[in-house]
DNA sequence: ACGCCGCTTGACAACGTTGTCAAGACAAGA
DNA sequence: TCTTGTCTTGACAACGTTGTCAAGCGGCGT
């Protein structure tokens, strides 16, 4: 900028003033200079800028999510995206891969670039860094996962109402001998909806046996393996339930490695690419992820706006997409 | 920083000291720093520190790619955050959706940023603000798609290559006619792989007709209408070429909805999710998006530790995976 | 001719941090 | 005791920008 002031031959309080747009600058001297500023290729420091300004509206908002690569938190932060860009702010986004240590590294990396808010998929129970933010006034939305804090915004599906309706779907079929694959219950989501799976099994009078409830953290590959082993070692089920979508898509690989996706029946939580292609289709609980990223943003923002009403919780649940992998009846 | 030297009773540059672990801080002193800092939730800022600092290792890199909704470019972002954290490097992201004015907008962003390089899928020619920036020595390293320029770092797949082996791959069972569906050939890698397509064909001795190539940009659903349309309106072909991931979704809907997918050969460029256990199975020219994203922040961060060579040009091919639909022979 | 006003411009401090350097304390050696 | 050296600490400038304020200029009314 300095050089900019030289080369027009102003003060650089003035140059300020041409970058800014700002009111009262003769015309010949703000051509002079924005000519200066064309010929030196400058572009101003926007984090000196905003060292020095008190007010302006949020320009950085920081992300924490699971994976970028899984379509799920991608369609998410595509959803941010698009709120934030109309307000001409931009998003630092971070995959934790659920550790809380990587968690809190990113929180402490984007508040430290003094990011305007911050929407989290918790990774812990939000005790961590996280807390401590929230305390210090920092914007904080949570997006999918709920955190062990009481009020604070939250944006999710209905985790619990959406396995429950997947399991009653099965029962209502007749389905009495279900499935459930699903990710490790630690993570708030997953165990949320183990309870509604089993909340619908227990109101249909059934207690699934210990080994038909299978869980843990694990890419597509291996839950392929897994319930193709879970598959050939015993009785079949009539029917599973995919509870994330990395799980449908192993379960689905599963059942048909085996040919069983006729005597099968499936439904899985948040959909996935191809679902209506694969015969049969599959069936799910949608999410759409996108809208999902949309809401928070705009909480977040209406909070940055100054919105200091009560926490903002608001749980979103959807109907069955169905496509006839839910719909078969039990075989014997 | 002012309240934690106040409240520790030390002057700030103490604190600074002991916040940046330096040496030839008394024991004592440094145990009340910290806890100044515990006590009062401080976090240094750190725009002012790099504004300061003079050296100092990439802290930030952006990345402006097509859409994160798409799992590609997810994938891809997923590979450069896995080797930007290790280096303790923040990321920013930006969608495109191919709009130019919207590149040079995030450009702009981020360089006001001061981000310390960029890896850039380009929506234009590359002779925008990029083009600029280039010249003012910000290193750029571009994926996926080939800029209008000269002597810049490059990674993409071989859009060429992998379009002539699919094509020459359904010529293989004996396909003479075959429709090539694909994205706007003004994007490069999309004129590439419509080029590799046309090349294949005419060294076979074949001109495809023009109603047998559909090009544009579109979404999923609009792909799945358009096949649709296209196979209704003329006479069948034996086989088809979708020449991008949403476009090989749209095709195989399409195919299946009209009951036509054992009839008509399909192959993909780039893989998709559930790629095989629709039936038959999709035959697909792979990408290994993750690696993508890797190998290019693995060149942009060589040129950040100061690797001034040669322009690095990596242009990765992959072999086809065979899963039935691009062995279907040719029907009557 | 004088005072007042509005317009344009620049000097200077400030934002929160780090780099530089000098000052003070204390110990060791002459 | 005096010098020298080492270790710890703080004062101050600097990074690139904006906020504040006052100065300079010309026009207008009296």
């Amino acid at each position: 900028m300095r050089d900019v002031a030289e080369h027009a031959g102003v003060s650089f309080k003035t140059v300020s003033r041409v970058v800014n747009r700002e009111a009262g600058v003769r015309p010949e001297l703000f051509v002079r200079v924005e000519d200066a500023i064309g010929q030196l290729g400058y572009r101003p420091d926007h984090r000196a800028s905003q060292l020095r300004r008190s007010d302006s509206a949020a320009v950085t908002i920081g992300f924490v999510l699971v994976d970028v690569a899984n379509p799920f938190f991608g369609s998410i932060l595509r959803g941010i995206e698009e709120v934030a860009a109309s307000r001409n702010c931009l998003v630092f986004a971070g995959s934790t891969e659920g550790s809380e240590e990587r968690e809190n590294q990113l929180i402490e990396a984007f508040v430290g670039r003094r990011v305007d808010g911050l929407i989290v998929v918790p990774s812990g129970a939000g005790v961590g860094v996280i807390k401590s933010e929230i305390d210090r006034g920092t914007p904080v939305v949570f997006l999918d996962i709920e955190p062990e804090l009481d009020g604070v915004d939250l944006v999710r599906s209905d985790h619990f109402q959406g396995a429950q309706i997947a399991t009653e779907h099965l029962l209502a079929q007749g389905h009495t001998d279900i499935a459930y694959f699903g990710d490790d219950p630690d993570i708030a989501s997953a165990g949320l909806r183990l309870r509604g799976f089993f909340d619908a099994m227990s109101e249909a009078g059934l207690t699934p046996a210990s080994h038909r409830v299978v869980t843990g953290s694990h890419t597509e590959s291996e839950w392929k393996a897994i319930v193709l082993q879970t598959l050939q070692a015993s009785k079949l089920p009539t029917a599973i339930f995919s509870a994330q979508n990395y799980v449908t898509i192993g379960a689905a690989q599963a059942l048909h490695e085996l040919s069983l996706q006729e005597r099968v029946a499936q439904i899985g939580f948040d959909d996935v690419e191809l679902a209506d292609v694969i015969e049969p289709g599959l069936s799910v609980v949608p999410q759409h992820p996108r809208n999902l990223g949309r809401r928070a943003a705009e909480v977040l923002f209406s909070r940055l706006d100054g919105d200091t009403g009560p926490a903002h919780r608001e749980i979103i649940s959807n109907p069955i997409t169905e496509r006839g992998s839910g719909e078969i009846e039990p075989q014997p």
